[in-house]
RNA sequence: CGGGGUGUAGUAUAUCGGUAGUACGUCUGCUUUGGGAGCAGAUAGGCCGAGUUCGAUUCUCGGCACCCCGACCA
């Protein structure tokens, strides 16, 4: 995409009132407005990484067997009133239409895929299958905080499985660790991340968390550097923390922010809803559920918080917007510098690289500057000095080594995604 | 929801109980062209409501919004 006709514009400083660094460049960047406490536009930048995420956790849900469906956000109560949570779920958002009716604005969707779902199961033959979704989550935090990492409206990808029994629920559980632990690996945030143990709830004697070290975090998570797990603070009793897995002591304490949960369900939602299937003695059983959740937006800002550095955002190459940044160096009108620029620019599309290609009339000084802000990771110059060398000058966003290359070396080191 | 802070132009800010100033942005012209450049001109502002006052952006009260701390977060 040619810059100029890009239609956001980047700042030269950050709003005054926000401290959330993932808020400030983002904002700055242009990838995202704030239109109120906890609820975003996502801009063509930010909407492009975003995407990208998308893609990646979708990429993984399939490898798993998920099918993707899209399920309402308006939520009929009745079906609320059927698990409890119309009246027990104190960040439900509730909206009243003309004619009385009352809806749910979904916070998550046990209460619209169980009934879904049990439509089409009856016989143990029907199982297990997954569905996921990516949709957009509503849920009144009293308090929206650290820009984009607690919203109030965000996406999310929920998963839900459906099983005959534990054993079989367990066993896709324990499948999901892996598949989330390469998600993690594959948005650039793999070495900061921890599966972590986390409170079960009710009925089950945990959870499993996906935490990732940063200080805008709001978790306290026990780590075991022997084992790469960690320990939620909450589930800690009486100071006592023990790694789960080794049993050892040894801990580290670290800020965390949790990007992605799974959680075993059992029948917690399939029984309200008499969800259950004929076994091979045709006698009815319960379907046992395991649920899957992955906040996109909250792990967009956690990349930002932990790979930002103070010039601007710096974007792992699986999910930057743009591949290659073409930064045009007086370039204009028909001149060699704008044909040259050209030139390259079509060679890495016809590639399928996706470029940013900033043929802007500004100064060299404003469009480094921006370029470093918008974070691409690999910078390349197109000058009248480049062109009279032969060569072309790339920067890497993340290390900022700067080198010259021909031109084979620089389609070399372009890959489509 | 409890506590604290802050609301001035698109952004960042200054001053002040009596005409609201600066920088960036944007627009016009010229210059400049390898790290957010310069000159000249232009554009655009006091969160809302009530009160005090001759006069309120400024003081008081109420509301709202945003940020931070806490609580909350299947």
């Amino acid at each position: 995409m040619r810059q100029s006709q890009l239609f956001t514009k980047t700042q030269k400083e950050a709003p005054a009132d926000e401290v959330a660094k993932n808020a400030k460049l983002l904002i700055r960047a242009g990838f995202v407005d704030k239109l109120q406490a906890g609820v975003y536009t996502y801009l063509p930048l930010g909407l492009r990484v975003l995407k990208n995420i998308e893609n990646i956790i979708r990429e993984e849900m399939n490898s798993v067997g998920g099918q993707e469906i899209l399920m309402p956000s308006l939520q009929p109560k009745e079906n609320w009133q059927t698990t409890g949570r119309w009246d027990t779920m104190d960040d439900l958002y509730k909206v009243i239409d003309i004619s009385g009716r009352e809806n749910a604005l979904g916070p998550t969707h046990e209460e619209i895929v169980v009934p879904l779902v049990k439509q089409f199961i009856s016989s143990y033959r029907d199982l297990p299958f997954a569905t996921y979704q990516f949709q957009n989550k509503f849920r009144m935090e009293l308090r929206a905080k650290s820009g984009i990492l607690r919203g109030r409206e965000f996406i999310m990808k929920d998963m839900y499985s459906f099983h005959r029994n534990e054993t079989d629920m367990i066993a896709y559980y324990e499948k999901m660790k892996g598949v989330y632990a390469n998600v993690f690996e594959r948005v650039g945030i793999g070495a900061t991340t921890f599966l972590t143990f986390a409170s079960g709830g009710s009925f089950s004697k945990y959870s499993h968390e996906f935490q990732t070290i940063t200080s805008a975090g709001e978790d306290t998570i026990y780590i075991c550097d022997k084992c790469r797990v960690a320990v939620n603070n909450e589930i800690i009793e009486d100071q006592k923390h023990a790694c789960p897995e080794c049993g050892g002591k040894n801990l580290r304490a670290e800020t965390s922010v949790e990007v992605g949960n799974i959680f075993e369900l059992k029948t917690r939602f399939s029984a309200p809803f008499n969800l259950s299937y004929k076994d091979e003695d045709g006698k009815d059983q319960s379907v046992v559920m395991g649920c899957y959740g992955i906040g996109l937006g909250r792990v967009l800002g956690t990349v930002v918080e932990v790979l930002g550095d103070e010039k601007g955002l710096v974007w792992p190459d699986a999910i930057s917007p743009f591949g290659v940044h073409i930064v045009e160096l007086g370039g204009s009108g028909d001149d060699i510098v704008r044909k040259e620029s050209q030139k390259l620019y079509d060679e890495l599309i016809s590639k399928g690289i996706e470029v940013l290609w900033d043929d802007r009339d500004l100064r060299a000084g404003e469009k480094f500057a921006e370029s470093d802000l918008i974070g691409i990771p690999l910078r390349v110059v197109v000058s009248s000095k480049t062109i009279a060398s032969e060569s072309f000058e790339i920067k890497n966003r993340a290390t900022g080594e700067v080198s010259l290359v021909g031109k084979d070396e620089l389609m070399a080191m372009c890959k489509a995604k």
